[in-house]
DNA sequence: TTACAATATGTAATCGTTTACATATAATTG
DNA sequence: CAATTATATGTAAACGATTACATATTGTAA
């Protein structure tokens, strides 16, 4: 690889004008200019990265730590970032974790090692240290979709108001023994169950049992299949996740249960088969694409002023009704 | 941040020594290696990367370039090339390219500059340009799902088999009409027909009208929609992905026409739907996890030994029976 | 004891850029 | 015309790590 001395021996020039001329900075005469464009095509050169990075840190790449890359959610808000990004002038590099710790702390630190302007991170432990590290790095970090602490700029759906209001929409439909599945352990599924709570007592109903599962697939059936069982048995379900409602779908499917008469149902996220079954489902579905967009641009924000206090958004899911419930 | 001048300072050594330490490499004492530790910590230390690199280039990162993020296929492949990755100590940055020649140019430039130590690309363009200035940086890269030239490494589904096994399939229900929606200006799609064409004329049958689309949902409704006022109407459609069937299956739904009685359905890849709808759909399903696998080794290989031939891997895929074809 | 290897550490050059500073020339002003 | 300013370029010192080489200290074999 060509270097920027050996442009500069080429060009008759000393490496401080090729620099400039690069960068596009100070003085050049035309005839400079030429010369040096010519060696540059010539011997093919490109700046090193890594000495660029030596001198003067920083770059134009944000970091983005998702903790599931096979989530259609986590696929549209990718999606959003970069657009929004690239319009900035910032690349960006997605980093899935498998919701591994482990692998969120190797990400973590890889990407503090690259020096990124940034990170946009969901992150899938509540774990500070990490993250407070990063920030001695001056490296920004915007939390989505999960918050942790509370000092860090995020940006989240209204998870709670959300699931309040669904299912306020549950019993408006006349529904009265309201089954719940939930995902144990999760930031989200813990904030939509507050909303759903709240909203039963709300309306001086007691909470018919609810599950606490992995948020898997198979766990969602599973946990289906038995609530089905109970006697008396539920007259509506909801799902805190689109897996689990796969799931539960497919054990309610199976038994030949009529929804939205014999059975209400309700989830949230929009699986990309909600529109394909009869009826369709009626969920909340998320701002995926506005959360990318608003944590890209908190981001950016963060990056030019590391001072200003931190915020937090919280933006709303609409609801959608398909049918599902009564 | 705290450079390794100030470790050696503070552990009353000189950078050699701590450099050494850090490395695990040649001789250090018990009593410099507890100084020097010691140190490390009180300063939360991290070497910098960017001086590293310069001083020797490359790095344990591989780049994974595809071009649609959201794409479940991409989802799954991404997933698969991770975890391999990571057996072998490697991390995955992942770059969305959304299709957009401009992008990956951009991107590859990127990660050239980052110096990664391989690349894992879906091309979306046929330029061979970008890929050989790669090579020439002396960085791998591995083709997955499309490719370009014929000079690179590259892991490819078996699209003309999997399309005239199909087609194959389609006839043994006796339809004979056969509709085919193909993707157009893209290199599966191309694949795909080749292998359709290649069955039916095998077959001694004439093609049924056939429209080549951009693969989208909307327009795979349209294109269904025209043919189905064809006369005579099409028996059969096949669809070469699976946003085209998207749109189809939704313009044959409309019409309450009957799978499969009515009119067979297939198609390529394997919709996050195709198992909700009734009967469920018939469809070639990529290879993807094999496909990520297979491109994270040959990387890996090909990052041991660049001198090694460059091999080309066509991976089949499974022809899943659902009920869409009688 | 001498000689030689093994162990342990330090010195200083190097990687490829950028940029403050010095210097030189050309253009402009009074 | 002298004095000033604008333009143009070069010199050399950083940035932070690695490592060949030199040197010093042990241990060990003859």
């Amino acid at each position: 690889m060509a270097s920027i001395k050996d442009v500069a021996r080429e060009a008759g020039v000393s490496t401080a004008t090729v620099s400039r001329m690069m960068a596009n900075k100070g003085y050049i005469s035309d005839k400079a200019r030429a010369k040096v464009e010519a060696a540059v095509k010539k011997l093919g050169y490109r700046p090193n990265r890594a000495a660029q990075q030596l001198r003067d840190p920083g770059s134009r790449i944000i970091a983005l730590i998702v903790s599931d890359i096979q989530n259609p959610f986590f696929g549209e808000l990718c999606r959003s970032v970069e657009t929004f990004a690239q319009k900035r002038g910032f690349c960006v590099f997605v980093c899935n974790t498998d919701e591994d710790p482990q692998k969120e702390i190797h990400y973590l630190e890889l990407v503090a090692q690259e020096q990124v302007a940034g990170v946009i991170i969901s992150p899938s432990t509540q774990g500070l240290k990490p993250l407070k590290a990063l920030q001695k790095q001056g490296i920004p970090a915007v939390l989505v979709d999960r918050q942790v602490g509370t000092d860090f700029d995020a940006v989240l759906s209204d998870n709670k108001e959300a699931a309040y209001r669904l299912t306020q929409r549950i019993l408006q439909g006349g529904y009265r023994r309201i089954a719940g599945i939930f995902g144990a352990n999760s930031f989200t599924a813990e904030e939509r169950l507050a909303g759903f709570l709240s909203a039963l007592a709300e309306a001086g109903q007691t909470a018919f049992p609810i599950r606490r599962i992995p948020a898997f697939e198979n766990e969602g059936r599973a946990a289906m299949e038995q609530i089905l069982q109970d006697n008396p048995a539920p007259d509506a379900v909801i799902c805190s996740s689109a897996l689990i409602a796969t799931g539960a779908y497919r054990a309610i499917h199976k038994q030949k249960i009529l929804i939205p008469n014999h059975i209400g149902f309700a989830c949230f996220d929009d699986p990309p088969w909600a529109t394909f079954v009869n009826p369709g489902l009626t969920v909340i579905r998320q701002p995926a694409a506005l959360l990318g967009e608003a944590a890209a641009e908190l981001l950016m924000k963060r990056i030019k002023d590391p001072e200003r206090t931190s915020s937090i958004l919280r933006l709303q899911g609409s609801l959608v009704e398909r049918g599902s419930l009564r």
